[in-house]
DNA sequence: ACAATTATACGAACAGTTTCGTAAAAGGAA
DNA sequence: TTCCTTTTACGAAACTGTTCGTATAATTGT
């Protein structure tokens, strides 16, 4: 082994969107990429390449070069991505409290009544684990 | 009425932290804004000056000029500028499925029972509402 | 009144991100 | 082969955000 062996970096706002592209398809050409890209707003072939030259740089995403046109895919997890901002999230916008943000989720956005039973499920579940906290 | 009705603007990163401190602390004037900042990191006192004029600018602030010492003071309400922030935060990182969010924000943080119990109730208010949404 | 301190204003340097023009290499079709 | 298309690589411009040096004005203390 050579490098690269923890990317813990926030990725920039572009960089996120482009995250979302590969998670959703798998490894991909700049073409897809920039396509899909194109779909919520216009952007030049050579801006898409481009980030996908410095997210390799900074270990994003790995490229495969055995085609002619390099398939991308995203190096870190889209759930380790989420904990990573949310944790960040919750810090700088509510001072570290995760009650006062899940009450304004909770209360911003229409939620289904599945949605709710799932997460009556993990209150009931946590509420569970604190009573026997180290087994 | 002039001018400023409405200042829907993303604060920087920077800018979040300096409504944080106006928000606890109500009106500062730039000295008092920056010894604060420097308790967490060593920071010049005219950039701190150089900030709150930018966020003047922006309307994020509004500042009282009466005493040779300004006064800076939010223009937003820290519940505004949060729901503001969830909202963007929630399409971009969770492609806005806000359970998704809640469910690793409760995991991954230790939640007290008290929180929980908030929590069941707006759960439980939530699905009340839904019984009956336009009363 | 004078010096020292504290404030604001302003502009410029710096760093990071995003965009794009242009060149060069690779491949495919005529 | 030669031409056309697609791709990568590279560098520089355009932007944004942050930091700070310096000038100037107001205030205070001696």
């Amino acid at each position: 082994m050579t490098d690269a062996p923890t990317p813990p970096q926030k990725p920039t706002d572009t960089e996120l969107e482009i995250l979302q592209i590969l998670w959703q398809h798998g490894p991909c050409t700049v073409r897809v990429v920039n396509d899909e890209q194109n779909k919520v707003k216009e952007t030049g072939y050579t801006t898409t390449l481009k980030l996908l030259q410095i997210m390799h740089e900074k270990g994003l995403v790995t490229r495969s070069e055995e085609s002619r046109s390099h398939l991308y895919q995203a190096a870190v997890t889209e759930e380790d991505t989420q904990k990573r901002l949310l944790d960040r999230f919750l810090d700088t916008t509510f001072r570290g409290s995760a009650m006062k943000l899940v009450m304004q989720a909770l209360g911003n956005r229409r939620t289904s009544q599945d949605e709710l039973d799932q997460i009556k499920q993990l209150l009931k579940k946590l509420e569970d684990d604190s009573s026997k906290p180290t087994p």
